[in-house]
DNA sequence: CCCAGACATTGGAGCGCTCCAATAACGTAC
DNA sequence: GTACGTTATTGGAGCGCTCCAATGTCTGGG
């Protein structure tokens, strides 16, 4: 900078006014350090400057999963928003553990983001809202006392799924959980509740947010020869690949067995899987994120917001009415 | 930092000392320290420290298009090697545009990261050698002169596609194009080179590294009455969507029309798509990459190397010998 | 009991920028 | 030509840290 100031023959003071091009300064000088710093190859410094101004103009997204196109749509919701307001993005990822989680906030932390925006987030509500007390935090997924966030009406969701299941005919649904997903628990329970009003089993086995869990829980559901007519994944990613094993060890979808999954991510609308799922407006939360924080960043505000979106049910190719044998078994047994 | 050594009663030079965790300090006043900054809730600036430090312990990763799981398996491997080396990893995202990948590349720039690795860059290469001036910089998926790189042998990948498809007795065969995408002049290049030797024609339609760009190609072909008897995508998410629009047109997968990706992703291993593509050892390559980048910023290496690993073919459901009247109809011909 | 040599601790300069109060330059009206 | 209100420009302090040379403290051998 002393160098451009110098070659330009101003102030050090003048060339930082023209690097963030302030109103009052003449254009003479002006394309004297323009050119000058040109002819230097001159990049101010970030680090220098957020150390000045004490703010860093950057919003820091934490991704669970960059597997999980899920994130991808927040993401892209959550970018024009920054870039309509004059941020910029940092993002990190998780790898869908706390720990990572937990150190990719803790980085942000350090470099002194304006924001942050966890998506999905894995760890505990008080990391979070530790976290939050320092710099304007949402999560987006699931979320936690005194912590901003947005959501989906997962019980909700969960219902939606479990009913669509039941109105169809079926009476044997598992659901395959999604562990410390964000959202999860909540769609266990919408799931929980719906079974239990309509006085049927509930199964749940256990599972997380990948398409990996998906196949190990169809081994596991083929093997103790238990596999019932109807699932309930937690996620698409899961749902997919619970489909797949399912159909490679000799169970059509959805002849023999329904599938629905959550999320009504990309995958879910391919043609040759065509999966029923429930959908989440994801661009629009990822907006409605980076807007929190940016409302939050400006006024100041203390008090937490939870913002619910509402799911939808989408029916694809992957539900239908359970085997007739079934049926008949159900009712025989009436 | 100051009150966290009034609080512990030391200097900040120690406070310091602490927060590096430096060898020679006492643990009388070690825990002092760690005491007092816990009881503070000090979080160290990074932006100060790579200020005075002059490096950042950092890379910066710009990710031409979060929606391609392609890239996640690249992350995962420079992960790897990132962390093992205590660096930290900061990412950036390009939605495959060559502007947004250049402000990416401008902003880790000024972050002062300490080296960069640009997946799938889109691009010209003079933005990348300028920027690899000042930084250790590496490219992967594609190369240019004088810039570090990680690639596929993206000319042997098109070849082998094409001659896999000619082997199975196909003669008209289009080549869906990758556009600007990382690779893709190459791929064409190795297409159109097995097509010219065995006398066929060459047809490319125009695309990108997108699944909308599959189903645009597909609704052409299809309009124009034109549809070939083998596709090779340029990569594996147009494949997927080409497939999609394919089978809606009652074109079916493979019997009418056999397909062939690149890359090799999650979503081509997926039962119900179950799609012939081209390996490339994605995570092998992110750790590979990642390993120039540190061993450029060490040894102040001025000359750039280009490592070169070789793709695989990998056959599953989406292709097949073209059918039967087709056959005919060349034989016929001949 | 003193002193060399190891180990611990500290003050202060400096990293590259912004901010502010102070000064310089410029018009314009009298 | 002077005084005044603008508009441009500048020096210097300070952001929170690290680094270095200097100082302080503690051993154990003579």
């Amino acid at each position: 900078m002393d160098d451009v100031a110098q070659a330009a023959g101003v102030s050090r003071a003048l060339v930082s006014l023209v690097m963030r091009n302030a109103p009052n300064v003449s254009d003479k000088r002006r394309h004297a350090v323009l050119d000058a710093a040109d002819r230097l190859g001159y990049r101010p410094n970030a680090a220098a400057r957020s150390l000045a101004e004490r703010r860093s103009n950057t919003l820091g997204v934490v991704v669970n999963d960059l597997h999980n196109t899920f994130f991808a749509d927040l993401v892209d919701g959550i970018h024009e928003i920054a870039q309509a307001n004059g941020f910029r993005l940092l993002l990190n990822t998780a790898w869908r553990t706390d720990t990572d989680e937990r150190e990719a906030i803790e980085a942000f932390l350090e470099y002194r983001v304006d924001g942050i925006l966890v998506l999905g987030p894995t760890a505990e509500g008080d990391t979070l809202l530790e976290a939050s007390r320092n710099t304007p935090l949402v999560t987006i997924g699931s979320s936690f006392p005194g912590v901003d966030a947005v959501v989906n009406d997962d019980l909700r969701g969960g219902e939606m799924a479990a009913e669509h299941l039941v109105q169809l005919g079926h009476r044997d649904i598992v659901h395959l959980d999604g562990g410390n997903g964000a959202g999860a628990a909540h769609r266990r329970e919408g799931f929980a509740g719906v079974m239990e009003s309509m006085g049927l089993d509930i199964r749940v086995v256990p599972g997380e947010f990948t398409e990996r869990s998906g196949l190990a829980a169809a081994t596991r559901l083929v093997e103790s020869g238990s596999v019932p007519t109807a699932v309930f994944a937690a996620n698409d990613l899961a749902a997919v690949g619970l489909i797949d094993a399912l159909t490679v060890a000799g169970h059509s979808v959805p002849e023999s067995v329904s599938v629905i999954g959550y999320d009504n991510t990309h995958l879910a609308h391919l043609q040759h899987i065509g999966l029923t799922t429930i959908n989440q407006p994801r661009v629009e939360m990822g907006r409605l994120a980076a807007e929190i924080v940016l409302e939050r960043l400006e006024s100041g505000r203390r008090q937490a917001v939870c913002h619910v979106v509402t799911p939808k049910l989408v029916v694809r190719e992957t539900t239908a009415p359970p085997p007739v044998r079934v049926i008949q078994r159900i009712e025989s047994g009436i």
